[in-house]
DNA sequence: CTGCCTGCAAAGGATTTGCACTCAT
DNA sequence: ATGAGTGCAAATCCTTTGCAGGCAG
């Protein structure tokens, strides 16, 4: 009664993203087990990411609920933990007071780039309106002569991606 | 019985320093009234401007609470509110979830620094090890380039001063 | 005097933790 | 089978808020 194996396991297993797919992957390598509340995580965070939103614990915590009513907060935030620890995720500090989380892209891997907390790379710096709150990439790069100088001049490793700037967008700016 | 005018007013009305004598003179053309909260909290903020070190609310909470038992909590995160509101004092979010206060500097004021939230400047950058957690002020300017560039791209005004850029000090960064 | 500011206490919201149980490996 | 992960619920932590009274101007 286990189940007969059909052709199409009708369960929840949607064909999962190639990102997704990639992430259990090395989930996997790292000997990390794959579950449902994982599973769920990942991808909230990959489809947000798809369309460029900038999700923050809470958030993410809100949407694997409506997928997987069965997860618990609590669980969503050991994941984002555990996961970011591994490097599957990174996050990035928003102006206010929020940190967003998002696919790693070990592929755009930034060389030294060993923070302690996995704290990684988004690949390029962000930068958020104070006033409305939106989250704007930074064209590549922008950070690049600020972090020569201030390796040169304080011996500090900026992590060009690891904080956004803030400021106000041209749509606040002049209403 | 009044207090006979001595020559040393023994009161805890130390002498101020002229930063604090200054933002109170500020506080006060602004049309708001200096307390022994508000006195209080600008005199921890000043102290800690002095020794390069940087309060969140809480730190300053607890420092005032040392000098002025009276002064509750509350008060003092409606101080800091209202302070920055009125451009007496500024903040500025650092890395993890921290946001500090400082002293305004209306002298080297901002040209186009109308931040609606009183957000202000400390005139100049701040990077902080998301190692240690140790804050460092970079060099004046670092960010004209960047400045520069996300307006002529994106329309986008940095504010160079509000959020500290992530790094890793060199201490850290080599043990 | 007047009403801006405060003290107090209780509400709030987000994240964490202890514990026992479940399931991925 | 075994212990990494999880669900649940209670506990924290930091910050905010409603109210009544007090003090600065």
């Amino acid at each position: 009664v286990s189940g007969p194996s059909r052709s199409v396991p009708s369960d929840e297993s949607q064909r999962e993203s190639p990102r997704v797919e990639a992430a259990l992957g090395r989930l996997r390598s790292a000997g990390e087990r794959v579950t449902p509340a994982r599973l769920a995580v990942l991808r909230v965070v990959d489809a947000a990411d798809v369309a460029d939103e900038h999700l923050t614990a809470e958030q993410i915590g809100a949407r694997v609920a409506a997928h997987e009513p069965a997860v618990h907060r609590a669980t969503v935030y050991r994941t984002l933990t555990s996961l970011t620890g591994t490097g599957v995720l990174s996050h990035v500090h928003l102006g206010g007071t929020a940190t967003v989380y998002h696919l790693a892209h070990p592929a755009r891997a930034v060389p030294a780039n060993a923070d302690e907390t996995g704290t990684a790379t988004h690949g390029h710096a962000h930068v958020q309106c104070s006033s409305c709150g939106r989250v704007l990439d930074a064209p590549a790069g922008v950070l690049d002569d600020v972090a020569r100088r201030l390796r040169d001049d304080l011996g500090f490793e900026l992590d060009t991606s690891h904080a956004a700037l803030l400021g106000t967008c041209a749509e606040c700016a002049q209403g």
